[in-house]
DNA sequence: ACCAGACTTCCACTCAGCGGAAGTCCTGTC
DNA sequence: GACAGGACTTCCGCTGAGTGGAAGTCTGGT
């Protein structure tokens, strides 16, 4: 194994390839000539075509007007499948819509996937500032709220993994050393919230708290995002642990303890 | 052309294989083990299970502690770029989440694929009929409100296909024969609504009203399910068609102007 | 009319993908 | 605790699906 020494600039397989063709596809550019999509998913162009070809035909690209390609319906069809986004999502976006309408903020749901947290929904509140998640976005686990949350629920060797690794810095108050970011951790765990203050950017804030599984696994974690100026955190708690528990409670009872009736 | 005579058993090309693996997961069967998984797509277990191992390396598939798989949260995040779904829903789920708080019913956002609906997003509400739909889910045209409105805004050329192909009864209500068809597109098209009268199950009716994109074309489709016992459709007329109209504003206020305060 | 760029089609070579078969790992049964 | 059955994983030599350079077509700009 290794030192196969060459780069491999090919990545070879069928599979490989269709999937970066999917993946040439992101928020920035959502929809691609021909051409761009080879060049992205570094492909030959007549490859590229005649994949593309098939992947159009089968309905998980479309073709626009503009002869542009983009993702197609049925491919969306398909991701709502993944029970990690929606299931989760559904019985979420009752308290989500609560806490929107209660703060008239921004709110969010993310899950945790590899290092990074995921945004399976998002809801901008009408006086909410505009930040950069978007439904499907991903960032870094120790600058955002959710990110926190999720993090200091996490197996250790996960936490051990991002603390080895540098923690990018986006302002001022990015939590950037690994000390720091280990109180922070076993404070989310002893408070059960998570504040992430001006960390991604200067003017917003967010608080953020654990949805659990019935069996008590940290599943996902919903925040609220505020502007920094004014705001005090520590009044958006109670509400951000209210809904973050609503929907631990419709995604199932807890098991294994007895209730009393 | 033509006459290859022999069914194909195998669909040959990678990437269809790749595809029907993907589309082996639906919404009775969303975690598969790779003995079925490989049943349901056709494909013989070795072939599947390396096809599978590339898929879940790339984040398209995932899984599970019991072994079995499910749709990843990548291929979640690059569905979550159709345009025709996100973008759409993002506009519409303020207006959706209102109609849902003043009738208290199921409402629902469809847009148009082949001869079927595609229901983007669904609001239970909480004294709500159960209703069969779920997001991602497909029913046909000619038997929903959403698929009503869709159709009669529709290019003529899917009208007659529609209109040629037999069409499924699913109660005693359901419009089943052309000329009954016709007439009722008509009338959408007039009024501006469709009313679906318990066409899929008897205990439900809907009221469905056009969303149009700037340039006038109707894009979706959004409506209100309510009980059949005791309803009066035209109750719902006016804020299904508001409902509508709000979202049809927020796609696109009459060609890239910005709103004066 | 001409050109440039983007897209589409063609086709002979070749190596990636195939899948039967054998091996491993569970889990439930007697 | 031996065994059977089922599900998953690995191996490897043959072969036709996939490749991609090149030539052809379409389109819009000048």
């Amino acid at each position: 194994m290794g030192s196969t020494g060459r780069d491999g600039p090919a990545p070879a397989t069928v599979t490989q390839r269709v999937l970066g063709l999917l993946a040439a596809f992101d928020a920035d550019h959502p929809r691609l000539a021909l051409t761009e999509l080879a060049r992205r998913a570094g492909l030959p162009l007549s490859t590229a075509h005649r994949l593309v070809g098939e992947l159009t035909g089968w309905g998980a690209l479309e073709r626009g007007d503009d002869g542009r390609y983009r993702i197609g319906l049925r491919l969306w069809e398909i991701g709502a499948l993944a029970p990690r986004s929606v299931g989760l999502r559904e019985a979420a976006l009752p308290f989500l819509t609560d806490l929107q309408e209660v703060t008239g903020e921004n709110v969010q749901l993310a899950v945790l996937d590899g290092t990074e947290v995921v945004y399976v929904e998002r809801l901008s509140g009408r006086r909410a500032v505009n930040v950069i998640t978007r439904v499907g976005g991903r960032l870094p686990l120790h600058a955002t709220g959710v990110g926190l949350v999720l993090l200091a629920h996490a197996p250790p060797e996960l936490q051990e993994r991002v603390l080895a690794a540098p923690l990018r810095r986006y302002t001022e108050h990015t939590i950037t050393t690994p000390a720091q970011l280990r109180r922070v951790l076993a404070d989310v765990r002893r408070s059960g919230v998570a504040v992430s203050d001006r960390q991604i950017e200067l003017v917003a804030l967010s608080v953020a708290a654990p949805v659990r599984a019935p069996g008590g696994e940290v599943v996902a974690a919903l925040s609220v995002v505020v502007p920094a100026a004014g705001s005090d955190p520590r009044a958006y708690v109670p509400v951000v642990r209210a809904a973050a528990r609503g929907v631990s409670r419709v995604l199932g009872p807890p098991r294994g303890v007895a209730v009393g009736a």
